[in-house]
DNA sequence: TTTATATTACTGACGCGTCAGTTATTTGTA
DNA sequence: TACAAATAACTGACGCGTCAGTAATATAAA
């Protein structure tokens, strides 16, 4: 009734190399659209082109399926992370221009906004997924900005503040318009803009606001000890 | 069986008026927690201290009563928000600092985060409710702030710049903070800061960066047209 | 032929929505 | 004021659909 003379195409095939990934990232998806509870294993299975069945040989149950989502996924992004951070020791500002470039390609890539919703709606049943994102994703990240700033502020590039302060007014304005730039049809205040234009704004308000008051460089914003 | 001796206290009640009200706030607690799939209307009506059939008298189902949740928390909030705004009209900084103060009290109470939540959960599924929060709330309040800012840079208190730009950069890390500080135990970041610091190291910030570069006042910043 | 891999068909628990029945309150009557 | 009768508000058990998870069966590879 299907195949009319198939010169024998098997109906599957055994790929138990490439099995996982697949249904993590059909997961990914489909737990990012409609959450924990309303996702349905057969909807994952089918947009990973295999049965509801397969998914049992690889994960025990649909709660271990989605930590493992969060796991591998905030762990991939870890580890680019690490490989964009190992690079050359030019200016901190010319550093931190970088990073924002590539921080604000990773917070519009597919995965970003999935993630940030799932940990975000399943923080009561999951702390301790959240705990690992919160310490092993933010924390880490603005440590890492942390220490950007601090070279900069060292090398009288930017302002006296603290660095801790500073990296989190990086991270939170670049997560929102994130989160905002991914529903343009429903968030009209960055509705009509590019995500390049939505960057630049985010850079130059923010290298604004990190900028030493005054030319020959004197301590003047307030500083939090 | 039940009660020893009872000087007839009633079972119950018939409360018509409040029932709709009560029905909400404890359907906004429990979708807030659960999520709209995992929340069970057994559970809202036992911590609204009723039964299920009595929610069915006031909402038609789960999903229309989901909605109705959204919308009147939204609403609720927006009104009190029109009445900040009907204010006295000093200083633009002046106005502003009230601004955040207030802003900062409504994005720490018990609703934001569980509206903020729900809404960004079920984006795909409500896109409606999303559209209305994005629209009535969201750009609201950025035109809102976009007008003090527009008061502020005519007056010289603020350097040059788009004045709906500045408003996104304020409400950016004000909402990002909120969500981190409403999860302490999981944000290490603002772990082991009061809210009052929290929202102290905002406004010094955003004060800064938006301030005019020095003090005889002319454009500086790279302005967005 | 054997085994690992996958599919299909099935089961059982769970929760939404319904409605027959119960309880509080109001209204009519003496 | 007392006490039915009528009505409005509310309850809770049950039907029925929907999946998560499992068992039985099929197919590819070795």
């Amino acid at each position: 009734m299907s195949s009319e003379l198939s010169a024998q195409e098997p109906r599957w095939r055994r790929l138990p190399e490439e099995r996982p990934g697949q249904i993590l990232s059909a997961a990914l998806a489909v737990f990012g659209e409609r959450g924990l509870a309303a996702a349905r294993l057969d909807d994952i299975a089918k947009r990973a082109g295999l049965s509801k069945g397969t998914i049992y040989l690889y994960f025990p149950n649909k709660e271990e399926l989605f930590r493992e989502v969060v796991r591998h996924t905030v762990i991939s992004q870890l580890e680019e992370g690490e490989r964009m951070v190992s690079e050359k020791t030019t200016s901190a500002t010319a550093t931190l221009t970088e990073f924002m470039q590539r921080y604000w390609a990773f917070i519009r890539s597919s995965q970003f906004a999935p993630i940030f919703r799932l940990i975000h709606a399943e923080i009561h049943n999951f702390p301790d997924l959240a705990r690992f994102y919160g310490e092993e994703v933010v924390a880490r990240g603005h440590r890492l900005v942390s220490g950007i700033i601090a070279r900069g502020i060292a090398s009288g590039e930017f302002r006296q503040m603290d660095p801790a302060v500073a990296a989190r007014m990086l991270s939170a304005p670049f997560v929102m318009h994130g989160l905002w730039c991914t529903h343009r049809e429903c968030f009209t205040s960055v509705a009509k803009k590019s995500d390049e234009q939505v960057l630049d704004e985010l850079m130059q308000f923010y290298l604004y606001a990190i900028r030493p008051c005054d030319a020959n460089q004197r301590a003047c914003g307030t500083v939090t000890p």
